[in-house]
DNA sequence: ATTTATTTTTAGATTTGTCTAAAAATATTT
DNA sequence: AAATATTTTTAGACAAATCTAAAAATAAAT
């Protein structure tokens, strides 16, 4: 795979999010999305067609290629593996990770993708709940559900948190729970929308319905 | 502090390393080592002279100021890290983290790197057995002794192995022998320097001359 | 101390990524 | 469908980081 600029790289990521919404994205929306100005975008989409990376034809808008969002998935994939390992190997809160992921996912060695991703165990999810793509670009397909949606009993390892609120966010640190902590639900009272959880083994505790919705899992 | 670009930052971190060996640095010998042309260098000066990082008269040579000193350090601290947690968390050889290290030290965040520091448990050398400076910029002044070196039943810690090739890392993998590994000489046979050191507190083995005066460690 | 060689700097060009302002194409409204 | 508004592109400029070729300063050699 050729090498690309940062700036190259940080507008294929856009139009991949872009097109996921809309289809076809156009220079204003890009623009808007990458806080620049449409000329500038003008510019960007002539040498990204040259290099194969998008469908564009003047006035028309535009897409990526097979092989642009082959290339944006790549990228997303070092993001989310990066934020990944910033939250639950050094510790960051989920608020601060993006900012960082967004210099380090432009890092290009291959290799260490693929090693950073065995040493974090091959996560599916990052610390936001987005799917991490493999290697070769494929998305899990795996649903996610959150606490209430969960069937009893069922085992499940926590993937994201929707509300990353403070309050939060110590709550989740007080009971140990984090991205990867195999959970099950014990119980459930109907008459509140609350649950008892049991955490890894160990502990369990209580989680308001408010609470539960916010903590997503994935099984299987 | 302020903010560099990655060719400003590059330029800092080589006259430091230049004007360890030779006080003075000049144009050619940094653009030698820079791998780009003498009138390159130049413009660069003027610009590192002008936000005060070099001190530099035209003709006469020029070194770093003590801010220089002190960006120059942060960098070389980064790198380091880096270096160290490719090798010793991800498995790396050290023959290939040098060039991954050259992208991940631009990254800015200081805090990833604080929390980086920790995550790795503040080493206070680079596989390679360079001396990481802490976030002061302060460079450790602890001896290092390879193990011919080393007094006999003194605990130690492998800092850095120098001979690094493939035999070499084969047989410190096969003896689990890593940076960061407590070691103790048990014993030591005079007739051919060959000696028995007790790796962790478990296995023991017998290291020849050979390979002990290859393998670094430090105590205290 | 001249001449010659080396080093360093300047002057001017190039590339990349951005910008503003104006022109061109497309969409919307009356 | 003509007038108006919006979107997009072009044309030309600018800053950063590099380069080549030539000039200037310094060092070395006869």
């Amino acid at each position: 795979m050729t090498k690309f600029t940062i700036s190259e790289e940080n507008h294929i990521k856009c139009v991949y999010h872009l097109q996921q919404q809309t289809g076809l994205v156009n220079t204003n929306a890009l623009a808007a999305e990458m806080q620049t100005k449409a000329a500038s975008v003008t510019d960007m989409l002539k040498k990204l067609k040259l290099k194969k990376i998008l469908q564009y034809e003047k006035y028309k808008g535009f897409k990526l290629t097979e092989m642009g969002k082959k290339i944006a998935l790549s990228i997303i994939r070092k993001h989310r593996l990066w934020e990944y390992f910033l939250t639950v190997k050094l510790g960051f809160d989920w608020a601060k990770v993006h900012a960082i992921a967004e210099e380090l996912e432009h890092i290009s060695s291959e290799e260490l993708i693929q090693k950073l991703d065995d040493f974090l165990g091959n996560p599916s999810f990052d610390p936001h709940g987005d799917p991490i793509p493999d290697s070769f670009g494929k998305i899990p397909t795996i649903k996610q559900y959150n606490l209430v949606q969960l069937p009893i009993k069922k085992k499940a390892i926590v993937s994201s948190v929707s509300n990353q609120s403070a309050q939060m966010l110590e709550m989740l640190k007080h009971y140990k729970i984090g991205i990867g902590t195999p959970i099950q639900i014990t119980k459930q009272f109907l008459f509140d929308g609350s649950m008892e959880v049991k955490i890894l083994k160990n502990t369990t505790c209580i989680l308001s319905e408010q609470v539960a919705k916010n903590i997503f899992v994935y099984y299987e």
